[in-house]
DNA sequence: ATATTTGATTGTAATAATTACAATTTATAA
DNA sequence: TTATAAATTGTAATTATTACAATCAAATAT
């Protein structure tokens, strides 16, 4: 799962060259839930002390642009990093910050469906995301650290 | 629509007092598109030279409060403000932070039923957003690979 | 209409998140 | 092993946003 020897074979698979900082971030990434830069900084500083934020931005990037993350953001909270690059929705909580995947292939079929050969505006669909609003009835602490 | 009238009586509506400056960020806030706050500054500021930025953080804080206006963010951008605050959806531009709503009471139906009694991971919907991503019918040349 | 009060606006300065950049170090391929 | 292209680092800059105290204005009471 968050095996080193899968992150390395993710990043090299993407044609990135394979440093202690990257593999790092990304297990730090991929362990912890929606983290943000700073946390993942805080995390990975543990392992390697000489860590720069500017290289946990740098790889953030470059892991979104090379598709093994995402970036996920609210409308109030600061930026937040996603490992899990499958289609997912997302369950948003009214009353904090906290974000949950949502994984639903019937509905995905559904809005496929809908959408075939329809373009509002004359726009071309490329993926389809909703934004669950709402509250979680159980409390559960947090996820992180 | 942008009648001064009418968002006094908005304003009235919410109990918030009326002043010049609240008029003129919600005006240019319903005229334009999605504006950031610094856009908005700069509009409101043409009418009102001697206008604050911190006044505009505030206006527009209060007005997402009283819910007159919504927040929309996308994954890179800057905060932007929407004074449509009817329930509807949103067009993401992938090559643009081009924001568009979109209205579809249709599909909310859908939604609506399909989310009946179902609460994924114990979670109580209070609200539906889609985020449609994809192009707006883009020259083949502007699409980067 | 005037005074009072409550709340809004302003300017400055601080903060927080992110980015720019040049110097240094490192991973990989030849 | 060495060359080199790329990654990392530290610092400083930038950008968006917020804090706060002083001033000012709109609504309300007189």
């Amino acid at each position: 799962m968050a095996d080193i020897n899968d992150i390395i074979r993710k990043l090299t698979g993407k044609g990135m060259k394979v440093t202690p900082q990257r593999v790092a971030v990304y297990e730090a990434l991929s362990t912890n839930y929606h983290p943000t830069a700073e946390e993942i900084y805080r995390k990975v500083q543990e392992k390697l002390p000489g860590l720069s934020f500017t290289t946990v931005y740098n790889i953030l990037d470059v892991l979104v642009a090379k598709d093994l993350a995402h970036r996920v953001k609210t409308e109030t909270d600061i930026m937040r990093y996603d490992a899990v690059t499958d289609h997912h929705h997302h369950l948003y909580c009214t009353s904090s910050d906290r974000v949950e995947d949502y994984f639903d292939p019937e509905l995905d079929e559904i809005l496929r469906n809908y959408f075939e050969n329809k373009h509002p505006n004359g726009f071309i669909i490329s993926d389809i995301k909703l934004q669950l609003m709402g509250q979680f009835n159980l409390p559960k602490d947090d996820i992180i650290n």
